[in-house]
DNA sequence: GTCGTCGGTTGCAACGTTGTAACCTCGCTC
DNA sequence: GAGCGAGGTTACAACGTTGCAACCGACGAC
């Protein structure tokens, strides 16, 4: 391989033309496998691209064709297992359809969300996968740039976006039965949020719901806690605080496995013993429920084909940019609910 | 804010500066803040941009400026808990300087981190952080292209290229000192890599050792367990065979947090008392051992300082680029053992 | 033998931006 | 009142690439 010379500039297509004897137009047909070039020429073209040791200028080709290969990714942030999860798969995919993805942080604000939309700072990039939090139906504004824009996350903006999301209500109400059809009775739901009504929290709570009723129960309000933050701490806090304050409960159906796993150090903290006192499910199937003992039933919520569908309606709205012909798609993959250790077997 | 019409293409300088009545380098000058801008053109200019949308395009920028404001950060995967950590404070330091990052994995493979450092894809960046876990001396192979490269792990690359690395040595060594100071005497070391000489593996467990010895015990053999991958499931298995096997220990020091959380359960699962029968610590101070139960000891390698140092290094050959002249450099940030209840708080 | 065709190659223009240097128009100085 | 300098604006070139159209030579067809 050609070792640079320190401080030289990177050779561009001229100095391969130079070397190999041609218009550093044959160069560029060569590289971009045009049909019409001499298998002669080809040859002695790649070879000069070896011995100079060229690279492409990827900003140069990008003004160019007007498309860059990246695609941004707006998370909350990494340090969440369910996001780190979900950023490795979107990389993954994306890699294997040659798209490299810039990655940012949001922190769940809806201010930065916003930002993340507009920021001149993406606009190198083809597209936008953006997870909000912080956003609601009232921010109606997609990217004012008409950059291609795929939400991942329930249904928020009008005009040409599209949305994959999760069928929050359909597994929130498996889960719950799964707890009921071990027999228990008083199933606690940890993580609601009291004034939201179309959001993530709703759909699971409404899936909740329905399976305690189509169980011949009723919802009891004690059973029902409201976490504002779905994280390890909080969990942990609002379980301890529930068992002592002497609630009684023979499982609990926490809104993700970070309340799940919260919950569950509060539970051995104080000596409740799970599943057989009290049974628990989380919901995302983050890593980290694999290994604790015992091990958490969560929901898996098709995390994989999240990612996979993303790219792929980010990509088709990239390739149909000018168009502007697609309809706005949802798209909500299938889930599974992983049985472990935390509601027996 | 002006809404795009759909499918018009996006605005430049010269629809700026014929809205405004200008040239468009007067625009240009405009919006670099050039000193010489009279006023009122300055803001008859602004209200223009306002009035038709104009954002600069990047990839012209970037063209012209042979710089991107993009960095590359290669890792093995972001669902391992500590990249995605190490993930998460590389974008939020960037951020703060106006830098975005492009997140590559590489699962960790030599193949495909050698590929990291060639990558044409990402040519479009200033320059590349890369967590290298299977390159070994003998890929004595900087980047080619010359970009600048910041390496976070152990010296590797001779020529101008940054290190940023841990204190494994003295951070080990305190960990199992801890160990020793609450009077465990037989600490087995999980996660040892037989071959290894000069890698982190080896490191730690020169670090274990000198505790020992210091302490005036030896190194006992059946102690020393080997594991290749540091993840859960191996910790796990690993720490299942070691006591069914009846290897009798009360204490463990993982090489990292994962293999401690896996090893973790394996005890819990055969009613091992954690840290009553044996005491545990870890490496890495990844956020799941906060809020298991017992939560884990570990050590803190400095993670935030390591983001920081390593984006101030690449920022600094980025910036000194054609001139080459600054030396290479190693830097290992403090570290700090945080003590939990997995060694009695 | 001339023309048309096609394979192979080339030149030109353009993508949108910024640096350099030139330009013009003042107002000031002598 | 002519010359000069500074403030403000402009023209031009260049960054490295790709699409388009033109070009050139050779070969086959009529």
């Amino acid at each position: 391989m050609a070792i640079e010379p320190e401080g030289r500039a990177a050779p561009t297509l001229r100095d391969v033309a130079q070397v190999a004897g041609v218009s550093f137009k044959t160069v560029s047909n060569v590289l971009n496998d045009h049909p019409q070039v001499r298998e002669a020429t080809r040859a002695r073209v790649l070879a000069a691209v070896e011995q100079v040791g060229y690279r492409p200028n990827l900003a140069a080709r990008n003004l160019r064709l007007g498309r860059s290969g990246v695609i941004g990714l707006a998370v909350p942030e990494l340090s969440q297992a369910f996001f780190a999860q979900l950023a490795d798969e979107v990389i993954r995919v994306a890699a294997e359809q040659d798209l490299v993805v810039l990655v940012e942080q949001t922190g769940g604000l809806r201010e930065r969300e916003l930002e993340a939309l507009r920021n001149p700072r993406l606009s190198l990039t083809d597209g936008l996968l953006l997870a909000p939090l912080g956003l609601t139906h009232e921010d109606v504004t997609p990217d004012p740039a008409g950059r291609p824009l795929v939400v991942l996350g329930e249904p928020l903006f009008p005009g040409p976006v599209d949305h994959v999301t999760m069928q929050h209500e359909a597994a929130a109400r498996a889960a719950t039965e799964h707890l009921l059809g071990l027999g228990r009775r008083r199933v606690m739901l940890l993580g609601a949020h009291a004034a939201e009504e179309t959001g993530v929290a709703a759909l699971r709570y409404a899936g909740y719901r329905a399976a305690i009723e189509a169980a011949g129960l009723e919802v009891d309000d004690a059973l029902v806690v409201p976490i504002e933050t779905w994280d390890r701490s909080s969990g942990a806090e609002a379980m301890a605080r529930v068992l002592d304050a002497g609630v009684r409960m023979d499982a609990v159906f926490a809104m993700n496995d970070d309340l799940a796993l919260g919950a569950l150090r509060s539970l051995q903290e104080r000596g409740v013993a799970v599943p057989a006192d009290v049974a628990l499910v989380g919901f995302d199937d983050v890593a980290d429920g694999r290994y604790t003992f015992p091990s958490l039933t969560t929901v898996e919520p098709g995390r994989h084909d999240i990612a996979r569908e993303a790219v792929r309606l980010l990509r088709e709205r990239i390739d149909d940019r000018a168009r502007g012909e697609l309809e706005p798609r949802v798209i909500a993959p299938g889930f599974r609910l992983v049985v472990r250790e935390s509601t027996g077997s």
